[in-house]
DNA sequence: CGCGTTCTTGACTGCTTTCAAAGATGGTGG
DNA sequence: CCACCATCTTTGAAAGCAGTCAAGAACGCG
């Protein structure tokens, strides 16, 4: 039973972010915890899933940081976009799907099946939350081709880390203006499309600013409110009733 | 019947893409004949979708070129992608959805609805096409982020030029090394993430190396073979058995 | 306490932008 | 057929942002 609780008590953000994204009954909130129940746990540095290879099933983030990624033949290498508790990965619609891309374990990551949506419930549940949440990554997506066409590299920083919060705060592992953050400057360069030297300088220039203060695996962003402005940050919509 | 005759032709190349991603059955491909005959036409620079806005249904481009774009407020702007004859637009599954960024059009471009595939039959005919159409968008996608963050200026045209010739080619578009080819290279900054000013001296630096010959229209790739092996560029594969 | 990883700093280079203006090009109306 | 205009392309010079290389400091872990 105790074993049970700590079980449930670490996918929790997860099932929270997704919860919030619909309305689930309980057949499908059972699901859901049931889902939870089958996890894997990818190591650190681990490959999710690997470019080119079959996938096999859409899996639900439950805890950890993934990030899809592309290498290059030189060493560079460029981070599409990242996944955070209670998101989805490997959603594919087509017959014998190949991964787009490679996913892997920026942190340790624990994953477990999505639960399929009930047949002939199209627009309500388990569907429409699956929908809202890719639609909430296409929306990801696009930001970050807008952020890394056009943004300076302190607005990539205040932008990108603005979107962290949120999506973290829909996980509920935001506390206030605060939230984890694991991510070493060379891996957020990879996402930034930046190198590490032009990122520790960049945050050392929001740092000064009191706009960032990030230490040990955290990020605090004091003046959040006038970091949105400074980005014209905006919350993704992308259904007409649904909350982002 | 002559009206027939041109209205079927300036589709054949949408209709000739979509067959060519999976096998579709003479009702299907008569239910996209079909909605050819609902064609509706945008002008060029006019909108075809506004961020924020509800979207209406899934469409097939037709013919033209169309650009998914983000605007900001100072006049910058950045175009996330393109779609060409054969590809599709408006794409979503949960209900009542919004446009998560606007779409022009920059050519002046041809549209129909996107017939609806039968029920039951998921992994097949037209959802399958529609799947697999969706998977190859998710890898431009990916692509263009890849190049933003990380190629030169030279490289992300040579590397986009490629993939806009594989993308016209799959509508049969393309006459061996060459396709029509409508943009400014103003619009080819807003897409690359440059300047029209330094597109220019890109091109005209591959051009010098006899790489590409842009004029009037239209792209020639004389050494498309040493192009590809210069930038990398790789097909997409998608599924274990589609063709690309 | 020692070692590897991560962060920080400096000097220098270079790619891309900016600003401004001059050529081409294509379409239009006289 | 040509003049004219708007749009698009081309060019030059100067400034700036980000990359590169190299080394040292700080941090966390065992």
């Amino acid at each position: 039973m105790a074993a049970n609780f700590a079980l449930s008590a670490s996918s929790q953000p997860a099932l929270r972010r997704l919860a919030a994204l619909g309305d689930l009954n309980d057949s499908e909130m059972h699901a859901l915890r049931d889902a939870t129940s089958a996890r894997r746990t990818v190591a650190q540095y681990r490959m999710i899933q690997t470019e080119g290879e079959p996938i096999t099933g859409p899996s639900i983030v439950l805890s950890g940081w993934a990030a899809a990624i592309w290498s290059f033949a030189d060493g560079r290498r460029q981070i599409m976009g990242v996944a955070l508790p209670g998101e989805l990965i490997g959603m594919a619609r087509q017959q014998r799907p190949l991964a787009p891309c490679s996913i892997y374990a920026v942190t340790d990551v624990i994953l477990c099946p999505a639960p399929r949506p009930l047949a002939g419930r199209e627009g309500t549940g388990l569907a429409e939350v699956y929908a809202v949440s890719e639609a909430l990554e296409q929306h990801y997506q696009y930001a970050h081709i807008a952020r890394l066409g056009r943004l300076s590299a302190q607005d990539r920083v205040s932008d990108w880390l603005l979107e962290m919060h949120d999506r973290m705060n829909a996980a509920g592992l935001a506390q206030g203006n605060a939230f984890p953050f694991p991510l070493t400057q060379e891996v957020m360069a990879d996402a930034l499309g930046l190198t590490g030297v032009h990122v520790n300088r960049t945050v050392q220039g929001l740092r000064r600013e009191g706009l960032i203060d990030l230490r040990k695996g955290e990020v605090r962003l004091p003046k959040i409110e006038r970091l949105r402005s400074m980005v014209h940050y905006q919350q993704p919509r992308v259904a007409e009733t649904a909350r982002p």
